[in-house]
DNA sequence: GATGAATGAGGATTCATTCAT
DNA sequence: AATGAATGAATCCTCATTCAT
């Protein structure tokens, strides 16, 4: 194998290790020489790796997308009806809670860092959300994508309420809530269409 | 005598005038020069009304809070049917996307400034929040708090997804099917409580 | 009397009130708001009395010079011998060790600021330097100048090593030896002179 | 491999080439672009070596203590008589007067710049003092330190008068006169003494 | 590849000064 | 005369980036 599989391997390496400071810090706040010593390598080794600070930002923007968060996938598959899927997705969730705001942080500072144009026109963040929406249809086995877009909407605007708001607002509640509506909407979709055929 | 100035009503001003510069760029991006110049003032002037940068921003934020931008309500609370009232309140949302989207980015920008735990001691975030439903609790006349909870992180979500895809989310269509999803829980709640009662 | 008295007694008011502090602040340190907050006016007002913050201290130099701070000079007069009134002058000087203090302290100010050349031209230092050794020569009533200006530098210096180690350095002890040291050495001339004439 | 560069040693170099600087215009007039050009460095190398302009002065007094200007104590010691000795060391203090100067003048920025209270709790200035005032005692072999105490206070006062009026005070005149009263009064002494054992 | 010293444009902030009232 | 709001040049300091070693 040549060299360049150590570069790479290094080169992600790195950027796994810079996700929670951009997530705690922000872009701007966050400075190279910090990264450099959070890493323990100097601020040149760093431009070794990656062309600027911007670059380095893309770059670890565009690995979220491939990092597979969603390895939980397997364990909700064998589940027989939709209630626990949910249930055990959002289970998930909340056993992540941390992880998943940094998610939505880096997306967001990535968001203002590029400026509103230039993000709908990368396809990095559209990747992470049509990422996530496959994933979804294919493990809870939901076919509506405008229902799935719903649940996502609301799960990323309730971790947005946790950060400002902390306890203040309940994880566990909410969740609780939103699969009681869900199921009850599903439900009584059904019916109706059983009515219809009826 | 002085030059006859209403000090805290140039302030006001200066700080509505910010809001979008501040929505825009972000905070660590924006410059105080730049600030100053799109206000048309100097940058000593902006110390003059305000402290500091953080200053600034953190009145701006204060702001926030008591600017009703849902001095809308009265038009809804007239309307006869929850439906009715839900959908009014979608439609105002639709048309003040822009700024709603502004203030949900000042508001992750203030998250990031200042730092989860001060962010959850400030009372100011809180406020918007508890604000917006108590509003909602009254003009809906939904008084099930937890619902209206859920309904204000599914419309941040909504928001920000539509900030990061643009068009690729349809506003229209995820309002429309939130309130599909609502009202038919709420008639199945009442379907329910009546089959208790009889 | 026209209104140009009033005009200049204010301006000297102001002036005095300004001495401790620029002694305590220095020259850069303070701020000309500052001086208007602690004289209780506007900043406008001090540039309506002084067309700028280094003619401001510039009059306040030369003020100084003018200020009789040794009109104790009367009480010396009376006494019979050198050794008296050199006492006598030594407590005058302990008692208002603090103003000394901030004499020394503007003028090495006045000559920072002032750059050494223009200093030693400009007759201010000059001129306070030459009042107080006439002041001493008439009170000690001492003829000898050069032994007045070696008094002088000693105080001066005295007063300047009290600034830096404070009670390090005993003001009563080195007056003391000082005066010793002085009245040893106009004995032993004394009697050399009369040996010569004897 | 980095550039190869003795980061203290630089430091010192750095150090030693603002001494002029700091003594000619003062501490608040300098400015940190000022320095950076007369060295021939970039601002952000003199923040690589200091981490403020305040750290930079501090260092720079903290240097001062440490060199030793009184390297020409072995001059002296070899001769006999303590009137040789002093002439000797007055001689010096004449051919190195600017170099003395600018020790005094830092001295006194430094008590401006930290305010009076830190300034004597800072070991720095009280060093210089008993550094000096050791050498005094050991190269001029007079055992009584008030003695010496008082000389250092003439010196410093002498200096300071010469900064302000220039050659209208004579050095050599003024030294000349302390030696003789000096020896005056230890000569006195000694007679009063062995008439005492007599 | 790796280092960290060096750079200098650019940031927040201050402050002497002006001027409309 | 008096005020204090307004100005903007100048300050200290930071930080992405370069480059000699």
């Amino acid at each position: 194998m040549p060299k360049i599989v150590d570069h790479d391997q290094y080169r992600r390496e790195l950027l796994n290790q810079c996700f929670d400071l951009f997530a705690e810090q922000g872009y701007a706040a966050l400075t190279m020489r910090q990264i450099a010593q959070a890493l323990g390598v100097s601020t040149g080794t760093l431009y070794h790796y990656f062309s600027s600070k911007e670059d380095l930002f893309e770059q670890l923007v565009a690995d979220m997308v491939e990092q597979d968060i969603y390895s939980f996938a397997a364990e909700l598959e064998k589940l027989p009806t939709f209630g626990e899927r949910l249930e055990a997705a959002f289970g998930f969730l909340e056993r992540n809670e941390a992880r998943c705001r940094q998610q939505t942080l880096i997306s967001i500072e990535f968001y203002q860092q590029q400026g509103a144009d230039k993000v709908q026109q990368n396809a990095a963040l559209k990747q992470v959300s049509d990422h996530v929406e496959q994933a979804l249809v294919d493990v809870l086995k939901l076919e509506d994508r405008r229902l799935i877009r719903l649940l996502m909407c609301f799960v990323d605007g309730l971790l947005m309420h946790r950060m400002f708001e902390g306890e203040a607002v309940s994880m566990t509640e909410q969740l609780a809530l939103m699969r009681h509506v869900i199921t009850t909407y599903l439900d009584h979709q059904q019916v109706r269409s059983q009515g219809d055929v009826g």
